[in-house]
DNA sequence: TTGTATGCGTTATCAA
DNA sequence: TTGATAACGCATACAA
């Protein structure tokens, strides 16, 4: 034994036809299942594969039959947000459900920098994908403009707002915000305020709008806390902000639940109970929801509905039954738990 | 303007070479950077391209270089682990930005089901990838059987119990539990028990021993209380269960963060003090363990560090400077909180 | 039912 | 410095 393994050459239908003794094409009918091919040569070839320990390559039929039958889930990770948002994890688990019910492979690509993000371009563009799934891409994110001006297949997921033409899935953060401050108002609070996120996306700003048409005349600017990231630590830290500039504070819409969870601590720390003393409720119904004590009452966000959705969006747009961009918005539930 | 989009063909090198009035090798060379391109044969291609909108075929390019400068992260995902599991995250960001620099592109292929599994094993066998990082790989998983009998260059993080002549990276799992619980001892427990977990991976039954062999002879089975997953509510189910068997408990080492997370809760509610009645140490250092209150004592997992080295190990194998297999252990410091 | 020939879009080799 | 031409490994239309 050598201490260099031999690494084979891999073998090729070339090799597979010698060895069974019938043609390439013969072969090639068998594999993707054309029919039109005798008993005899069927084992044969069958044999002669395990024999010469053949493996198609799907390079190769890719370049003739010019589709992969994969699908890329681009995820833009700005600062850890991957880790820190527990919706992607379960888009993510719903677009590869989807995928592989028609047998599509995802390939997810996650850029982190402005070098990632030109690299994922390219392998976008370069043929190694039939359509792409894009998750969590900020206005002017050059992934945005490579998608328009390919012809790929493209479903966002949240709506990036120099989106045109193209199709997306999404709920309707405003109406949901509005729907659960209400619901918070109607337990008799009266001094509310919001911790809002991500102020740059859709979601955080329809938030915000959300929360600001429930109170109507009450709302008051100085009792909304911005912040940048959707992060239990940014939450805590907005909550003590908030008890500081107004200590008579009896309500809180945090625009997540991770978000809420770093505000309950602050209050639990200021001394605040919640519910009695403050009513807290929060956004997307995360594991984070169930975890808090008292529970979180929160917006319920069909995160696995969404990663399917627009799966299935790019497979119709693939298979050419959708030609046209479309907006898709899934319901948002309100769960009511302990926490207000 | 018709309903249907043209869906205009991918113009070709042939297309820029007709427009350029060059030949297609001369665009290779100027493409591929090979030099041997006079100025105005330059000027003449990079107008053309962009006048015909030219983008190479990736697929073209792979299938004649035979190599794709991608590298598969595989997943596996029983049961929402990769939504529990704060380490894979951090591994996978770790993967991506080792290989990012060697301009590699990271394609992560998550398997959900034996059909994805399947799916995956073409797809890496395919020559879709140069090479692959598994994560999470439990024992008799076929993916671990493809990457044997494939030529693939491969790191696993974290050793499957049938890997043989693979590279692998983790760290000392026995090691480190044996260090965290002669530290939890140290403080003056004496009747500690241990939350494990995932005893069918290397990872759980490593930690187990550890925990063992720290206690020597006073360890006492019916002090361990074994369940599947990482996951905080089975930290909190486990933890009550270990309180009802030995109310006396006065310390406790749980196999993860979220363990331990979960066992916090349980002991709060149960109206013991932490770390005055129970001394709590956990394993990870995730976001749990700053989350908590009070903060966890744990053991620092390097899971960016992980991915790193994994991919390191695949570019070096593919580069041809690592020939033989190699098992890579990685420092893991001891958090001391405030839990023990 | 089978074999043959051509093409997929590149890169690489060799003359020119 | 450039241009023809042969791979790369497979699928497929067409002839047998």
């Amino acid at each position: 034994m050598t201490s260099t393994p031999p690494r084979r050459k891999r073998a090729t239908v070339h090799d597979v036809a010698r060895e069974a003794g019938v043609s390439r094409g013969t072969i090639s009918r068998l594999l993707t299942g054309e029919g039109y091919v005798s008993a005899e040569a069927r084992e044969a070839i069958e044999a002669a594969i395990r024999k010469v320990g053949y493996v198609p390559s799907t390079t190769a039929r890719n370049l003739v039959r010019q589709r992969t039958n994969a699908v890329g889930f681009v995820v833009h990770e700005p600062h850890s947000l991957f880790l820190e948002d527990p919706n992607i994890g379960e888009i993510l688990l719903g677009a590869n459900e989807a995928l592989s019910e028609d047998d599509y492979q995802m390939v997810c690509l996650v850029i982190g920098s402005d070098r990632d993000s030109e690299r994922v371009a390219r392998y976008l563009r370069g043929g190694f994908v039939d359509g792409a799934v894009v998750v969590s891409a900020r206005a002017h994110d050059p992934i945005t403009a490579v998608m328009r001006t390919s012809q790929l297949p493209v479903a966002f997921v949240g709506h990036p707002p120099d989106l045109q033409g193209q199709s997306w899935v999404g709920i309707d953060n405003l109406a949901s915000a509005q729907e659960i401050t209400a619901r918070l108002l109607a337990t008799g609070r009266r001094r509310v305020g919001m911790i809002a996120a991500a102020l740059d996306r859709d979601s955080g700003a329809d938030r915000l709008a959300g929360f600001t048409r429930a109170l109507g005349d009450r709302f008051d600017p100085a009792l909304v806390a911005p912040v940048d990231l959707y992060s239990y630590s940014e939450g805590a830290a907005a909550m003590s902000a908030l008890l500081e500039r107004a200590p008579d504070l009896d309500g809180v819409f945090a625009a997540s639940d991770a978000l809420a969870a770093g505000a309950l601590d602050a209050l639990r720390r200021a001394g605040r109970r919640v519910p009695e003393d403050v009513g807290l409720v929060g956004f997307d119904d995360s594991a984070w929801a169930r975890r808090c004590t008292p529970q979180l009452s929160t917006v319920v966000q069909p995160a696995a509905g969404l990663g399917r959705a627009a799966a299935r969006s790019v497979l119709a747009q693939i298979a050419g039954d959708q030609t046209e961009p479309a907006a898709i918005l899934l319901d948002t539930p309100i769960a009511w738990r302990a926490s207000a």
